[in-house]
DNA sequence: CTGTAGACTCAGGTCGACT
DNA sequence: TAGTCGACCTGAGTCTACA
């Protein structure tokens, strides 16, 4: 599993887990909603400012995103 | 402190502490010297592959760079 | 609410050369 | 060994609009 992906699967998840929409997430992080979607599809990867704003709105440090996303590459190599 | 500045401290501290230079890192980590030296001056800021690249050089779970770097910019906010 | 597409800007990242 | 410069190219991130 390539990096984008699962950084995109781990963004949606937890996204979910808090009730928010890519929208409301995207205005909170001071993103582009679109930018959003294409992130959880594994369209597009996050700079490392962006990660830093992304896991701020999700009430998570940057590191446990970060954990999340390495675990999820480590299940399917 | 800006992420740039702490990601390219904690870049540094751990780069020297085990005794690369920016060049065998950047040859390792398949990364452009001069970009690990933009990086470590906190002039650039890496993508999330570039955090995984450095810190699967540098021994480290990416988890734990960006742990140190949210840590550093707690320090002076 | 989300996916998608096109067009755009700017920064991530490369490369060669010089200090 | 590391900093810097200039040119270059790709991709991060925006915006509008439509399904």
């Amino acid at each position: 599993m390539r990096p984008e992906e699962a950084f995109g699967k781990v963004l949606r998840e937890l996204r979910r887990k808090r009730g928010l929409s890519q929208e409301k997430l995207a205005l909170e992080a001071d993103l582009d909603r679109t930018f959003i979607s294409l992130l959880e599809r594994g369209l597009r990867q996050p700079s490392f400012s962006t990660i830093l704003e992304i896991s701020k709105i999700l009430g998570v440090p940057a590191a446990h995103l970060v954990e999340l996303a390495e675990a999820e590459m480590k299940k399917a190599p």
